[in-house]
DNA sequence: CACATCCACTAACGCGCGTTAGTAACGCGC
DNA sequence: GCGCGTTACTAACGCGCGTTAGTGGATGTG
């Protein structure tokens, strides 16, 4: 059994020569509808032809000549932070569907590495780029990206010149709050992210918005900043327990603090969906599933605005004049087993 | 400011005519190294327009007339398992170093799917193949990687046609044994995974081997095989330790398992990494960092895998008569604090 | 039988580029 | 003056393909 390694590519001219037709026609039915006076008999030659020789086009000289790619190129810093690895998976699918290819490059976030992953892509001749990062923050891209439609996802223009697709954390933030309020809770802690950031900004006012609409006095020494990791959870936890009035529920702006917190809350004998309700955010599956109980969470959406970046940037390619835009994604609450049942609706 | 969406893309020819010479000279200075006798004068003046000109070459266009495109593609179910993303980072990283761009698609892992990313590879061309998966495992895939060179990363040829690259998973798991051991312990349970799937067979080998070389007998009443997850952990080392006679430390084949294990070794009041070591496996960041105590456990190497893929595929180019090989790459213990320290040297 | 229509195709151009084969100008030795 | 070697370029081909402008034959129409 020989493979056939060095065996020359057929190209289009192969198939036609195959089939005894000229290559505009093989042309004609690959690309071209029924719109061409090309009989079905013809059609089936050469399709057949096709699929015996193996023909493949060829995607570089398809674009030299058609003048358009089809190609989107994705940049992402998916490699420091995988979890956000949806935001792939997302355009991708949305792709697809729209019978484009992506091209993906990895950024380490520094403008160098970015210039260089855009001049990749444009000379790819990409019809749209889409830059993604792991957290959500401002950015500031290169000006090469003038050049092609461009959409920023989990982040934003601090020019303010590009479309992006970012977060809705005050609705999370909402979300997670009433979710502990009706399961009757009124002291709720909250252990939040360094205030300087977005995703802080954005879940505090959620946070503050759904007490206010309960009727529910905002207590500052409830509110604890943090940077999002474990052990961090676990101090704010164990602060938060360990004070004057204590809360019964305790709202974790990252499920990373959610799983520092857990372990604070086991230590001092109470039971988490239960005694102490808990609800995370990010919807880290690989925590959220396995803590025990599982953690309620907020989840970032990254699969769905992975494809509504890709979306909006063909709507882009239609309509370059587009205002820019944050087009903004609800992040749903996650239900699993750290929150009490839910009193019922009254 | 007026961005200039449909410019029209500056060719090499513009840079001829801006700089007043043939187009060919722009060629040859842009690719040509010192060879042509084209004297530096003329050198800068062409440089000096290219990047007034803003002039990007057309990838497509020197992939058709070079016959070589500098693609490589890779293949990947990263999206199923975000944590195996780092196979995409080593791979770029390493084809970044030899000056070639990686075209990503990721697959669902059947086998339509991967033959329609297959498809879009070949149809662009690349120059070798990488196909990744979540998990070791066996993988038999579309004949069309006949095409071009092709290595598997994390997985291996059932038809042991292709070359692949996968971890020692008998020596991680004699690391981890090993390490166990020498912090003194001499009863170590071990949950294991499925024994059918690759992993468990290696681990188990590694597991089996260092309690030999250490004059230890095996006890079967101390393994385990279990899925892999959380709960499956907890409920392993449950009866382990409530077992007749439990063991002091408990070598556990995924860190979703250890994860499982603190809470069943908390619950019963013993304090890990004193009363009671844990080694993991996989090297999980988020779980094995966050985790109190952090987690000693074993890395999968997975940007080593994939930056070892892609210089295979070099080789592969340069001499495709290379025989199908399984690489193999160690599997290194990454030391936390869930082990006690250990006996020292005698 | 001349002419218009359709049908089923094909010749040929050009996309942007790498590359090969050449050319024109100049200097040098005799 | 001629031959020869450099130096500094350029003309032109072809990569595989989409596309436009045809062409030649069959069929209908008056």
């Amino acid at each position: 059994m020989e493979t056939h390694p060095r065996q020359a590519k057929v190209t289009m001219q192969d198939v036609a020569n195959y089939v005894g037709v000229s290559r505009t026609t093989v042309s004609f039915v690959l690309n071209g509808g029924t719109g061409n006076g090309i009989p079905q008999e013809t059609r089936d030659r050469v399709l057949q032809a096709v699929t015996e020789l193996g023909y493949r086009p060829n995607a570089g000289a398809r674009a030299l000549a058609a003048k358009h790619t089809k190609l989107y190129g994705l940049i992402t810093e998916i490699v420091i932070a995988p979890y956000a690895a949806n935001i792939v998976r997302g355009a991708e699918e949305q792709a697809a569907r729209e019978g484009k290819t992506l091209l993906i490059a990895s950024t380490d976030g520094s403008s160098d590495s970015d210039r260089r992953a855009i001049e990749t892509m444009l000379e790819h001749r990409v019809e749209g780029l889409i830059y993604a990062t792991s957290w959500h923050r401002g950015v500031r891209l290169p000006a090469l990206t003038a050049e092609v439609p461009t959409v920023l996802v989990h982040c934003f223009d601090e020019a303010a010149q590009l479309h992006s697709v970012i977060p809705d954390e005050a609705q999370g933030g909402y979300a997670a709050t009433m979710r502990l309020i009706r399961a009757g809770h009124d002291r709720i802690g909250f252990i939040n992210l360094d205030p300087a950031i977005p995703a802080a900004v954005g879940r505090r006012s959620g946070y503050v918005c759904a007490l206010e609409e309960a009727g529910i006095g905002l207590d500052e020494k409830l509110v604890i900043n943090e940077d999002g990791e474990a052990d961090q959870g676990y101090r704010a936890a164990a602060a938060l327990l360990d004070g004057a009035r204590p809360p019964t529920a305790i709202f974790c702006a990252t499920d990373r603090m959610a799983m520092g917190a857990y372990d604070a809350i086991k230590e001092r004998g109470f039971r988490i969906g239960d005694d102490i309700s808990v609800v995370g955010f990010d919807n880290q599956e690989i925590i959220a599933n396995y803590l025990r109980p599982s953690l309620t969470t907020v989840a970032l959406p990254f699969r769905q605005m992975g494809a509504t970046g890709v979306a909006l940037l063909a709507k882009l390619a239609a309509n370059r004049d587009l205002a820019p835009l944050q087009h903004i994604v609800e992040c749903p609450l996650v239900e699993r087993t750290s929150v009490r049942l839910p009193v019922p609706a009254s």
